[in-house]
DNA sequence: GTGATCCACTGTATCGGTACAGAGGCGGAT
DNA sequence: ATCCGCCTCTGTACCGATACAGTGGATCAC
């Protein structure tokens, strides 16, 4: 009652009457100015009442808590909250263009979960962010947020120069990260030694890399190959292979397609099958690829593994699915999850304090590596004889 | 120059010099009014350059950018611009318990990933909401969301409380909706009478449903195969197939495991091949229960199609890439996120009208049903001739 | 009795924008 | 010459909270 001189009471206003007659009133609108307003108290005590529970009397915020529900306050608009505590509970995930093939592939969906899971407990939530403005629209400027993944992006995106350039902590997956910021990397170039190492001493020399490159306009052999790939991943993974393949004194060939889906694969696998000089093993870049590639073996009447040893990579689902299960990579979605989380939390507290008056440099922000680790299925076995 | 007489050059201030002498300063910080007072405009004349360009002169506005860039004001601040418009420009998706799991689970992932397709033209980011509160922390209260999609959750979900409290406009997919809010519903029962129909069709006799309900401690056989599922999907495809099972003049015995995850469908498929009365078919709950039943069947030297009939659901990557190839009801994903994105908007279009001064109601939101279809492959055959 | 402490609560100044209603200046119609 | 309308730009009043530095009274030590 004593301050019930107008909708924002605490504040002096100018001294017109019939404010706001008609027609714009919130007169819906429920802030903490009401609540204060109806249980006598100020707007402080009532914002305590809901974010600072130790600063006021256990009766009290019991009694404005009644107020406030039978008023219907939710509580504090996360909107304002924002604005004045300056973080939103949010970051962003930046994934490569359409959101739709990213989530169709298993291997980015199992990350984000995984990154998803390890978050909750801080109370983050996860903000989609499309790689790409669209209408004028570009939603890596103009939402809101603590911080951000970069989840395999070309590393030139749109949404990726916005984020950079609004200072926000970022931490890049699988992707070289842009300097200052923290990166979570797979050890890809021990995978695609692996795999070589396993077909080798299996007896294969004759060892094709299927990998992608998005940056091809049409598949084909790679010239060199050493210079493969469109991306980090693709790059690095392939490299290791072909490296292995090398030094056990074999010749590196490598096919590369578009990209992850059915319909290139199938592509890239009839190439490599229907070679005059067809290989006795093939190394991919995915499971997904492998599926691909073996599905084409038995349709052209090879056997898996008896003709052609195939590997996959990244151990998803699919891996034990297909038939035969396949011989792959594993790598382990749920600490990659956990070390983005770890990296983001410590890029945000070092921001927050930087923000601060510690001048204090905590040096560069490391890079993580998550080891990966063959897994021996159905889908290798020895090399043919008949073959070298 | 004109107005540089504080940091706030705009707003009166008390006249006491030394000002924020030392320590709080907020030297780096740049605003509107920053860029403002460099050029020599007002506030609202550099926030006109950003967000409404056709309010001022191109060359003023050339001049401001320029400014602005000069230094380092990247645009508006989005969490202030949230509070200012009331939209926050991102919509939230609540998905069931464990992120992690949702995300190894195709379906949810593909629906996902379409949704955020679909949403990515409207400039509108996607916000992953826990469905449970971590320590205190409750996501769905305290984070700023203009509307929200909530996905095949038990319903009774901490967070979809939350967001119905808050008033958001809810758009339920894949469950009973909340009076008053949209759903974007997959024709199920339909799917499980297809499934039944195509497996009668071949002359099987003996068919078996296993499906998933988390709400068993154990899995088994229904008691009554009427009462099944734990959430809207499970309960009404099941439904859909036992009632098509008796009205094809056949008993329907339905197995219950806890959900779509290896170790349990291992346990079911177990359970219904290792059964006295085997029967011919099987119509699982999804395509990952189908691979698991065709591996283990195959696994107890049960041939798929010849001995054991599996019908899929769902159409997943996996369904192609399992041999032999499932046969299963397709659900379009896109088909589905478009829904979903499209009663979004226009439950926020609705919302925002209601705010306004027009008190036209225009009628409940609608429920959308997606169709399903039949895609048979290669994991359905007629029933064998010794049975029956 | 009296100053030091502590607790519970309040006041003021922001956070960084947007909405909307002007205010001038200027060319064209009357 | 006068009035009008238009195009630009400005001023004020918010949006709904939080931070932080008090303030007043009760408790406590001496």
């Amino acid at each position: 009652m004593s301050r019930a001189d107008g909708p924002r009471g605490g504040t002096v206003l100018p001294d017109y009457a019939g404010w706001h007659a008609e027609g714009g009133v919130d007169v819906g609108r429920v802030t903490l100015q009401t609540v204060a307003d109806k249980v006598g108290v100020s707007r402080m005590t009532v914002s305590n009442a809901f974010s600072r529970p130790d600063q006021l009397s256990a009766g009290l915020r019991t009694q404005i808590l009644a107020a406030a529900a039978e008023l219907g306050y939710v509580g504090p608009d996360p909107a304002a909250r924002a604005l004045a505590r300056r973080s939103v509970g949010a970051v962003g995930v930046v994934l490569t263009d359409s959101l739709g093939e990213a989530f169709l592939d298993p291997v980015a969906s199992a990350f984000f979960g995984a990154l998803a899971d390890e978050l909750a407990p801080t109370g983050m939530a996860l903000s989609l962010v499309p790689a790409d403005a669209v209408g004028g629209r570009v939603p890596a400027r103009d939402l809101a947020l603590d911080a951000a993944v970069i989840y395999a992006c070309a590393g030139d995106t749109d949404a990726v120069e916005w984020l950079s350039r609004r200072c926000l902590p970022l931490v890049f997956v699988d992707q070289a990260p842009l300097p200052g910021s923290a990166a979570v990397l797979l050890d890809e170039r021990s995978g695609g030694r692996l795999a070589v190492e396993h077909l080798a001493g299996l007896g294969h020399r004759d060892i094709v890399v299927l990998t992608m490159n998005s940056d091809r306009d049409e598949p084909g052999w790679a010239r060199d190959p050493h210079r493969v790939g469109s991306n980090h991943v693709s790059r690095v993974r392939t490299a290791g292979a072909v490296e292995a393949i090398e030094e056990a004194g074999l010749t590196a060939r490598v096919y590369e397609v578009y990209d992850n889906r059915d319909r290139y694969v199938a592509d890239g696998a009839a190439a490599i099958l229907g070679d005059p000089h067809r290989p006795t093993a093939v190394v991919c870049f995915s499971d997904l690829m492998a599926a691909g590639v073996v599905r084409a073996a038995e349709e052209s009447g090879l056997r898996v593994p008896d003709d052609l040893s195939v590997v996959g990579f990244d151990d998803s689902v699919l891996a034990r699915a297909v038939r035969p299960a396949l011989t792959t990579l594993r790598q382990d979605f749920v600490a990659k999850g956990r070390a983005a989380a770890h990296a983001l939390t410590e890029a945000l507290t070092a921001a927050r304090a930087t923000t601060g008056t510690s001048p204090a440099e905590p040096g560069e922000p490391a890079t993580v590596t998550i080891p990966v680790q063959l897994v021996v299925r159905e889908s290798t076995g020895p090399a043919p004889s008949g073959s070298g």
